[in-house]
DNA sequence: CTGAACATACCGACCGGTCGGTCGGTTCAA
DNA sequence: TTGAACCGACCGACCGGTCGGTATGTTCAG
């Protein structure tokens, strides 16, 4: 970034630039092609350049998959915790996160497909890695649920498994929509989804009809 | 079968029981490393054969992995089917189809494992394959409901949408209690499970309290 | 009954290819 | 000139699948 003033980029910032690159067509050949099967050969070719190139800025495959997790987990966890500040109510907060979750997929199919796609499989290596994303995000659908249990709007749940089905019935969605190459615009399914969840945790059928402010995509 | 007459087995017993070791070997295999990570001398040297001696009985790696996931997935169809059969009512049937694959799953860890655990990554070769196991399950669900919705017993959904959620959750579950070394029995989770799909589709509150019978485990 | 002829089940060394990772060398900005 | 950035030939492990061979039946003519 960065080219406003002189010519030629410094060492510096070509070594960032460049490493960027290199993450970037890691992270559209695992999303093609999975974790496996994608070469190192492959990657270095999609960023023009070369094996050794890639290997001069990460040590192994497994730490450019690890990375690409996690900027990309922390992305949307950001977004996510973002929509839900803008609530206070808390059924509105959790209506924030799923709404938040899938439109972000809906807009990032290929984020999506790093995530569901590669998410199992290929070695342990990452199971457990996947694993602890799962977590990650069941535990925050958790906490918003156990916010709006104390708060009284939902009568009491064991949050930690309806977090874990929430996600998992989430997660499902995506990764039909991702498989399936026509398919539907993800957003036609939030109404649905949303009416879904929320009644399953209760919430009274005149809140979940009264839909929460639209002030943000 | 049939030694109850004589004693060496024939060689066409012998060649079947072989090729049921091999397949036992190979499940077990696949259930603990996973598609790619799983050697054919691994599954020879578990079957207590050789490679050779493998690929005597099946022509490919690919061959015994599509059979595992067939076999196991029509057992577990019918077992849902059968549950299924026993109810009248809509919501009964539904619930007996949730209620079936849990206890299934709770009660052979390895056949969950082999569902979840390798249904995705590895290869697109059967991406198309899992695609079609989560399609066969989702959609039975959407049966049970349509059926539901057309009795009245619910309000009209999106049943493919419902049916794919329901999956989702019901696979988070299950691939939750598979990760966790010590978890609590999955039984544990039936409850909750039950009355969140089952509310979130509109049941009543009365209806889910009063339990279907439980004549069968 | 017997033993050649044939079939079935099985073995394990080997092959061909792939792929993660290495290393000696080159380039070029500072 | 120096050293960070980069190149690409190469290595070695691994693995799916093959193949020539063996051993254990099975069949049937004599």
């Amino acid at each position: 970034m960065s080219r406003l003033d002189g010519q030629t980029p410094t060492q510096a910032e070509r070594s960032r630039s460049r490493r960027e690159q290199i993450l970037d067509a890691a992270f559209h050949t695992f999303t093609r092609r999975g974790y496996r099967d994608t070469a190192m050969d492959e990657i270095a070719a999609a960023a023009d350049t070369s094996k050794g190139g890639v290997y001069f800025h990460f040590p192994t495959k497994e730490a450019i998959f690890r990375e690409l997790i996690r900027t990309t987990a922390d992305r949307l966890a950001l977004k996510v915790e973002r929509a839900v500040a803008e609530q206070t109510e808390p059924i509105a907060r959790a209506d924030a996160a799923l709404r938040a979750v899938l439109m972000t997929f809906a807009g990032h199919r290929t984020m999506a497909r790093l995530f569901f796609i590669d998410a199992m499989g290929a070695g342990r290596v990452f199971n457990a890695e996947t694993n602890e994303l799962h977590d990650r995000f069941a535990g925050m659908i958790a906490t918003y649920l156990d916010e709006a249990v104390a708060e009284g709007a939902i009568p009491p749940i064991d949050t930690a498994l309806v977090g874990v089905a929430w996600f998992g019935a989430l997660n499902e969605v995506v990764a039909r929509w991702l498989l399936v190459d026509d398919a539907a615009p993800l957003e036609a399914a939030y109404p649905t989804l949303r009416a879904l969840l929320l009644r399953g945790v209760g919430v009274s059928e005149a809140r979940i009809a009264a839909q929460t402010d639209r002030a943000v995509s």
